[in-house]
RNA sequence: UGAGUUGGCUGGGCAGUCGCGCGUGGCGGUAACGCUAGCGAGGAAAGUCCGGGCUGCACAGGGCAAGGAUAACGGCUAACGGCCGCCGAGGGUGACCUUAGGGAAAGUGCAACAGAAAGAAACCGCCCCGCAAGGGGUAAGGGUGGAAAGGCGAGGUAAGAGCUCACCGGCGCGUGGGGAACCGCGCGGCCCUGCAAACCCUAUCCGCAGCAACAGCGACAGCAAGUGUGCGUGAAAUCGCACAGCGUGCCCUGCGUAAACAAACUUGCAACGGCUGGCAAAGAUGUGCGUAGCAAUGCGUGCACAAGAUAAAUGACGCCUUCAAUGACAGAACCCGGCUUACAGGCCAACUCUCACC
RNA sequence: CGGGACGUGGCGAAGUUUGGUAUCGCGCCUGGUUUGGGACCAGGAUGCCGCAGGUUCGAAUCCUGUCGUCCCGA
């Protein structure tokens, strides 16, 4: 992901449930990743922490992790798509580098990165 | 030496590499913007339990009703249900802690079971009268109960009883102290059970809503409304005046109730992944010193203080200190003053009891 | 930001108004009936009434604080 210019984000409830519902899935202990090819002509992704996962300090601290995996991903995308990271209960207690292990294996399984 | 009470502080640091928010300063650029410096979560930011600021409701003044809140007394404060002091009550050997703590002779209600009786009472017992049945007196004793008609002792009596007296408790009056709650002393007579976190009464305070308030701007298409009577000017009333109507739960006073040239105009609603302001540096701010005060706090003076997002910024890697930090509780969302709740580990001060020694 | 409701045996509910005994249905256990099971009959067990304080002689009920779940409005 090095040297992109900044990535947009998934912002309405929309986009969310269009990559819940049609996206392709794959789960792991601290992380979930929903995958969707998109017409918007750019790469777009979201990232979700629920309630369940812990209070608003244990929330952010989950999103923090899996966006600081994400953005020192090495790889660049193929393809426009939107994706959707989950953080899980596991989430918050993962080094970002062990998410960015499991990111990456997850989004070659789903062809978005060689 | 050990045990403890109270108050306060802290809540890892370093900045090397990468990355984020703001847009205050500088540089470059016509501009968009780029580079760089700067700043960038808490003591509770939390719960949203009180009080204000601010904004709107025409909401100005007065009264009534309803509803809500508070509750010894005095003070502090912008205000408070907060804080300080003090009184009473309760707990602790003590430092100290706890305390919704007005009114039960304004009224209504409740007090299960037990018990004769739960408010002004006679079941047993005791005493008197009577052959007996029964009648009368009596709250000392028994028994029930959380609570039984002031407690206890002496006198007194047929037996008893504040019937009388001493002490204690309560009430009333007087008086001394205190700013007051209240405390002390003297005198008087002996009347009153508990529950108002039951209804209620008394005193004091409170208009309602909330930054998704509110103000402004805009694209595509839309919807609704512009009250009644009389008089005046005009060709025409949406102009002027009066009354009515409408505008807060009600009443009174006061106030408001858009817009002219005949096809527009005005107002309101609605709509959007809306946008901008409100909203980010300075005020009921914090702190040092002085001063008034027991204190909360006031006054004077010096110094310090740039988080400001809008799916939402503080992270990752590394190093150091550490028993441990990968691991206390926890993330600003208009802003302040409090309260309540959560909190690993560590530090400081004052005081109390105890042990030893002098 | 504002408003409201609810936490009671394993599950679902009543009781809270007006404070004194926690009740009902399903489920569970034991016995009977049956060759056995179901159904049926008889009996039984199961509760810190979300948690912590307070008021009261006495609290599921009243008051305060707190935790959790759900709903509504802007």
């Amino acid at each position: 992901m090095k040297h992109v210019e900044k990535l947009e984000t998934l912002k309405i409830n929309g986009d969310f449930r269009r990559a819940y519902g049609r996206g392709k899935s794959l789960t792991a202990p601290a992380l979930v990743t929903y995958a969707l090819r998109n017409r918007a002509g750019r790469c777009r992704y979201g990232i979700t922490a629920s309630k369940k996962v812990g209070n608003a300090v244990v929330r952010n601290r989950c999103r923090r992790i899996i966006r600081e995996a994400f953005r020192t991903l090495d790889e660049p995308v193929r393809g426009n798509w939107d994706i959707v990271f989950v953080a899980r209960g596991r989430t918050s207690q993962t080094k970002s580098t062990d998410i960015q292990r499991v990111m990456k294996a997850q989004l070659k399984k789903l062809g978005v990165i060689a």
